[in-house]
DNA sequence: CACCGCGTAGGACGGCTGTCCTATTATTCC
DNA sequence: GGAATAATAGGACAGCCGTCCTACGCGGTG
């Protein structure tokens, strides 16, 4: 076998596995045996249990670049293309119910154990938050796009944190549900459309 | 020293450590060390680190049942209270920006793990739920009350983790405005003050 | 004073971890 | 077909972990 498909492999089920158990609690040996690899080939590879986990983010950072990309192929108006982002936490929300945000919860791990490549995941935040500032800047609110993003972001890692900790699938879907009406106060092509402070907020939710 | 002292004493660095570096990496000569006692002298106190983790969820548990029970005494209506707990994440911005919620990032590492007392700490996010959903009742919002309250813990979820990743406190001070306004609608004092769907979701945020 | 028990100290243990080293097999090229 | 290189296997190593055991000091009681 061809070591770039050997280091695929890993690469591969490390992402799974640090996804699922945690960077810090998952072991060089649970890795090789997923691979069914020994766990000396390993350092062929890699050179530390650090590098592999660089090339898991990278390769993190691929994947999510290329999902962007897609919605912009298929999403013409940007407000579809922030309620694709939106629909993500219905989309994984077996994933997300068992295992958690895959960004945030090993952005929080990583801060915990004080790990050197804390920057490196924190990059996967900033694609997405500078993703979403483009699209609220196209949609016509260039001044707040920055703080709709941030609102955006907070809303799925909200949702993901609680899905995570109770379970719960009516509660993914009832924050969506929420979330597009609040972006439909700004989808609606004009500035005047956003409401006024105050009216805001409520709908129904249950 | 009496043994109750050094419990508690022991106690009280394991919640901060846990806290700070996470329960799987802070290791037992970690917090004898902090307590300044021997390693060996732990298992006068605890049977193992699960009975400290234990213990550590019973201290929170009583410490914020007393935080919520001070609030009842201190605010007297419940939109007033409810404002108390969106504001926690302003009051406690320090530690939330270094660390994390306590709450969430110990659920998501002992899901991770698959450790045994993840339901004890799951009681945590269930008592704050329970709390908001009378709060919301005594509101006028009985129906919903379980939905707004998830909300509201949503919230301070989202709002915890991106000002951990970000250490952005105006991102912080902004969400919680906000959140102040959409409970404006709920603490108007009657059913009717909530706005119909698709009016709701923006004000001045940036 | 002698005694007893509570609280503590510190080392020993087996197990797991990441890392490294060397031997062995598979593949490719002349 | 033989030689050089790519890829893998598997054990050795030191270090840390949670756990356990035994011995020691100290304070109160008879």
């Amino acid at each position: 076998m061809g070591a770039e498909t050997t280091r695929a492999h890993i690469v591969e089920a490390a992402d799974r596995l640090f996804y699922h158990q945690g960077y810090g609690h998952t072991s060089f040996a649970a890795i090789a045996e997923a691979v069914h690899i020994s766990r000396g080939n390993f350092y062929y590879h890699f050179k530390s249990k650090d590098d592999i986990l660089r090339a898991v983010i990278v390769a993190r950072l691929e994947s999510r670049r290329r999902m962007l990309e897609q919605w912009e192929a298929e999403e013409s108006d940007p407000a579809g293309r922030i309620r694709r982002f939106i629909e993500i936490v219905v989309t994984n929300r077996a994933d997300i119910q068992s295992y958690g945000c895959p960004v945030g919860t090993l952005t929080t791990e990583l801060a915990k154990l004080g790990h050197p490549a804390l920057d490196e995941a924190g990059e996967l935040f900033t694609l997405f938050r500078a993703w979403l500032r483009e699209q609220f800047t196209q949609l016509g609110h260039p001044a707040r796009a920055d703080a709709l993003a941030m609102h955006v972001l907070a809303f799925s890692q909200g949702v993901a944190t609680l899905a995570h900790a109770f379970r719960d699938e009516d509660f993914i879907r009832r924050e969506v549900r929420r979330m597009h009406d609040w972006l439909s106060a700004y989808s609606a092509g004009s500035e005047a459309a956003v409401p006024a402070a105050h009216e805001d907020g409520a709908q129904a939710d249950a």
